[in-house]
DNA sequence: ACAATAGTGTCTATTAGACATTATCGA
DNA sequence: TCGATAATGTCTAATAGACACTATTGT
């Protein structure tokens, strides 16, 4: 049993990518429509993004994450997390495979759709309750409501959606993006004490004019760090 | 891009395990010694369980993931998670391979090491602030980093340290076990009224008796479900 | 002046933590 | 009676949510 498995042994590897955005008051989802061509399972159907890893050019899993990602949105360094792996006999008529997914957040005004490569088409979807209208190709409905399940999870309680949003935003425009996620409404008062209490945005020099009061402007104090909230945002908690 | 990668191309799948258990007042990690053979590397090392995929006798990554607990531990279904998977061409000698991390938690009562199979030995560790003091073999050392990592913040806000114990236990065990895990004492009025209100488990109708006052035993209400607190336990929080 | 959104203040119910107190057993 | 641990009660500081109120712009 410790001896290398044979090559035609081995599963197949893959990467799938669930890149989220938040486009007209909505959250949606980046979909490409399978190639119709000789030898690809669920042609025409719509599924997430991703492929084979490629042992020559990927150095790494989350490399080949990065690159998926890049050739289908043109983004470079959005929220990228790894959400877990699927690996079973009969999800790809292919053969046994595994599939490495991950989770991007990324906002809707620095995407530039590529639908090269494998893809006949991508374009975003919304996301309603129960994931997306569309059937998908594979497990990937399975995928899809595994990635939804925690983003919604985690949008309770740290600061992810502030990755939806352009560089410079408000408190009004990042409570809008939660409200959002979460389809309820928040009180004002209350997430304003607690986006700031977190300490995870900084006030830029500049506001936002408009027909009304200006609102001061913010941006991440660091990129790199995801805030935690030491309390949900249950109401009567 | 899109043609199935040539069998030679394929990476390596495997499956790799953080078993954890509280013993002698201590959480320990399962490892086992690497094989002294010719073409196995990090021979004699420290490791954790765990080995190739078998596309023939594994119908999923979790299934593979149970076959190698039961092998290692006698132990059938104890709390079992995904952790994530890590995979890069220099991780393993053999060749660029993804490994596909669980983490486990076990009550030290249940379990008969089975040292056979690819390992000449098997054992608990003690599990300092920064992981084992032995070395590990590939990058065993970061995915064990990342599991105590994860088991460390859920046991925050989480009621993952009951699956630690017997099925019968008392709310001074489970207050034990979490202050063991969490390296640090809890107040015994808060604890014992978070827990009851988290609902997750249920008296028995016995008591465990001794040199004091009889204490009531508890049981998990469903093994099946994990309860969430809605706060850390973090002091004046 | 008014509409619209930004931003702040007040009140209250809830609750975690700290710690004291009471309860119940064996020796 | 005493030691030990179980179980509960009391007090207080912190705060989330609810909602009212003030602030500042363009039209």
């Amino acid at each position: 049993m410790s001896a290398l498995p044979a090559a035609a042994q081995r599963p197949l590897v893959l990467v799938d990518l669930a890149i989220f955005t938040v486009l007209d008051d909505c959250l949606q989802v980046l979909l490409v429509r399978r190639p119709d061509e000789p030898g690809e399972p669920f042609a025409n159907q719509w599924a997430l993004p991703g492929g084979f890893v490629d042992v020559k050019r990927d150095a790494t899993l989350e490399a080949c994450a990065l690159r998926k990602l890049r050739e289908k949105t043109g983004v470079d360094t959005p929220y990228l997390e790894q959400l877990g792996s699927w690996g079973d006999a009969r999800r790809d008529p292919r053969g046994w495979s595994a599939t490495h997914v991950y989770f991007a957040l990324i906002p809707a005004d620095r995407i530039e759709l590529q639908a090269g490569g494998n893809a006949s088409a991508a374009r975003f979807m919304p996301v309603g309750a129960r994931g997306v209208d569309a059937a998908l190709a594979f497990d990937h409905a399975r995928l899809l409501a595994a990635a939804l399940e925690r983003l919604r999870a985690k949008v309770e309680y740290t600061s992810l959606p502030a990755y939806l949003l352009p560089e410079e935003f408000t408190l009004g425009d990042l409570q809008h993006v939660y409200e959002v996620v979460l389809a309820r409404a928040l009180d004002k008062s209350a997430f304003r004490t607690r986006m700031l209490a977190a300490a995870f945005i900084k006030p830029t020099d500049a506001v936002r004019v408009g027909a009304n009061r200006p609102a001061q402007l913010y941006r991440l104090a660091n990129r790199g760090v995801v805030a935690y909230f030491p309390r949900t945002f249950s109401p009567r908690g």
